[in-house]
This record gives C-alpha cells, sequence and structure tokens, in this order.
DNA sequence: TCTGCAAATTGACAATGTCAATATTTGCTT
DNA sequence: AAGCAAATATTGACATTGTCAATTTGCAGA
C-alpha cells in the first residue's frame, strides 16, 4: 500500500499514466508548468519514478510532441477526404492545423521548440516529416499550372500557416474576416498565396 | 579595489555592461545560456547585482527584444529605401528580417518567445507595432490594385516570413533557388503571394 | 564634513532536473 | 515451491538558477 490510493508498489502502467498526466498538465498550465516532478505527482508516484519511463524531460517531451504531430495527421487526412481536389484541399490542410493549435494552444507551442526536444529521435522526425509530405502529395496531385516549384508551395503554406498561428497564439491577432471578400482571414491568405496557380477572373 | 579589474565598488554604467554581457552571451549560447547569473558573471560583478538595473530576468529580455525589433527596422528602413517603390520594397522589408536572423538566430528566436517577454512593455508593443506598420504602410502607400484587404496581406507576408523563418532556424529548411525560376526561395515565395496583386503575364 | 541614497556584495531559500543508493515487486528458472 | 535476477519505485542528495533580504560600500549634496 503506496500514499495516493494506489494498492501496489508497481503502478502497472506508469508510462501511460504520466504520459496522460503531462498532457493535462502541458494543456493546463504550459509547458513551463509541465515539470517532471508535477508530473510524478499527478500520476500519484514519487518525484523521481518517471526515469525508468522517459530518460528525461527531453524525451518526455520528444514523446508528447510525437504524439501531437499524428494526431494533427489524422485531423488533416479526415479533412482533406471530405474536401473537392484542388485548392480546397489545401485549405483544409490549413484548417486542420489551425483547428488543432487554437484547441491545443499549448500542445502546438511545443511542436516548435526544437530547443526542448531531441533533433536525432526518428520517431519525431518521421511524424514531422510525414505531416509534411502531406502537403506536397497534394500539391504534387493537383495537376495545375504551377508558376512556381512545388516546394516553393509546399513551404510557403506551411510558413504561411506556421506564421499566421504563431501570431494568434501570442495574442497579436484575433480571428476576422478579409474586408473585400468576407473569407475568413486564413482562407484570404491562403487564396492570395495561390493566386499564381489560378489568376483571379480579372 | 574588487575582484575583477575593475577599480570601484561602484561598476559606473553597469546597466550598459550587462546589456552587452546579455547580448554575447545570447549569440554564444542561445536562451537557455543566457542566465543572470552569467550576464553578471561576464560583466564581473555579483549574481544579485543586476537587479538594481533589471528587475528580473524578463526584464532584461524585454529589454534586448525591444533593442532587435529597432535594429531589425533601422535595417528594413535603409534596404526599403534602397528599393524601387512596388514589390521590390516588400521583398526589401523580408529580405531585412531574413538577413537579422540568419545573422543572428538567437536573437530573433528571442524575439517571439512572448512566454519569456513582459507582455505589457510598452517600449516592446511599440517597438514591434512599429515595424509592422513598415509593412503596412508600404501595401497601403503601393497604389495597386488589391484582390484582398491590406491587412491579408500584411499579415500574410509577416506569417510568411516568419514561419519561413522559423523553419530555416530549426534546420528544416536549406537556403535554395526555385527550381522553376531560378529566384530565391523566399522571393518565390513572396512572389508567389503577390500575385493576385500582379497576375503572371500567363 | 557627514549623512543619506544608490549600487554592489553576501548569504540564503525554493524549485527543478537528475543521479545514486536502496527498497519492493514480479516473473522466470530450477 | 523456492529462490533469484530484473524491473520498477522510493528516498535522499546535489548542482543550477532566479530571487530576496540583510549588509556593505562609496558618492554626492547639505
Amino acid at each position: 500500500m503506496t500514499k495516493r490510493g494506489r494498492a501496489t508498489y508497481h503502478h502497472g502502467d506508469l508510462r501511460q499514466a504520466l504520459f496522460t498526466s503531462a498532457v493535462a498538465l502541458l494543456d493546463s498550465a504550459g509547458i513551463a508548468g509541465l515539470t517532471i516532478r508535477a508530473v510524478a505527482h499527478a500520476a500519484g508516484v514519487s518525484h523521481a519514478a518517471p526515469v525508468n519511463h522517459f530518460a528525461d524531460r527531453r524525451a518526455l517531451l520528444t514523446a508528447l510532441a510525437t504524439d501531437f504531430f499524428g494526431d494533427i495527421q489524422t485531423l488533416a487526412v479526415e479533412k482533406m477526404a471530405d474536401a473537392p481536389a484542388g485548392e480546397a484541399r489545401l485549405v483544409a490542410f490549413a484548417e486542420a492545423m489551425i483547428d488543432y493549435a487554437l484547441a491545443h494552444p499549448n500542445r502546438f507551442r511545443l511542436l516548435w521548440r526544437r530547443d526542448l526536444l531531441d533533433d536525432a529521435d526518428t520517431g519525431l522526425n518521421t511524424a514531422m516529416d510525414s505531416l509534411y509530405d502531406r502537403l506536397l502529395v497534394e500539391l504534387q496531385a493537383g495537376g495545375w499550372p504551377l508558376r512556381f516549384d512545388v516546394e516553393t508551395y509546399a513551404i510557403g503554406l506551411w510558413s504561411l500557416v506556421h506564421g499566421y498561428l504563431s501570431m494568434r497564439l501570442d495574442g497579436n491577432l484575433v480571428a476576422a474576416h478579409d474586408a473585400r471578400t468576407g473569407e475568413p482571414r486564413h482562407r484570404a491568405i491562403i487564396a492570395a498565396f495561390l493566386a499564381s496557380v489560378a489568376p483571379p477572373p480579372t
């Protein structure tokens, strides 16, 4: 019998419990609030117990980030499947990122904190590349007459979404609509970016 | 006579010395390496001396960020003045950001770490808004037939540059040229974004 | 001169990540 | 079934860091 309701000395599935607690803490207290000790406490174990399941804080954060990339990818695939081929699919991709980021700002922030993540982790890199490839593939499959590189569009769109969200999450930008077209801002931005694909009807 | 060559007990211009040491440390050791104690040591004073000039670490980082925004603005104004009116001015703006970010990656990273900066600091907010306004004004002055909001273009360009640099500094992107047009990637991206202003010659 | 304020030092504390030593449990081997 | 090794958890410790309180030092103005 140990302190907190746990019946056995060994937890049973501490790794999972730590992971769950970590997500909850991240959501509620931010990256700074996600300390190893707080996670351990939330899971009802001693402050040094996590070392058996995550080598260090970096490893835990890396595991989280990898998972979040997977979540976004799942969401993106869903949204893109529902959209007609073409520009709408790219908007769907962007909206998956935006929806996820606005729903879970701290999770999204973590994804870009490379200083806190394990650069060498193949799982993380694969998850990220895999998401990027979704975008690339969609652009390649579009069959549109691109004025630039496919990569220019992929990098551009990725950058656009990333930057837009960075501003939104920093509070420097509020949800709004383009005054001229009435579209949501992020769609207007994407449309502007893709204008060299399909020029406006003069 | 105190420990390190300093002739007087009172430093004389410690604030400036701390600031200089802080920039050097930031450049060489990153944000994480920029500790109050390390800065104090580099300036040759005791670990608690900085409190007289910067209330806490956040205040120091805020002062730095404010200064860096000013540097970028200076650079942007220079570059834009050298460019012919129109799209080239927007490219110049972007290039000012990109040049600065690549030359001083850690300084640039700090600018977006709102979790480490003082949100309420008017100096910081003014410096940032002022830079953004440069971009906005240039777009407004262009006299081009915009398909979208001026703000859509401003937010879009800002986001584009921000996201692009985030990738570059994270090592997820290498300097390259658009394979189709031969332009540097960042120019291709900007050109694509502004295509809805001046459609390509079919 | 001397007195008060600004600036710097010293020493302390709490939070955190991490490690070593120890304790407990589980499951495999015989 | 018994015993043992590996896995897992606890306890205690330490270094780093930001911050604060108490004290010391020196400068400038009355």
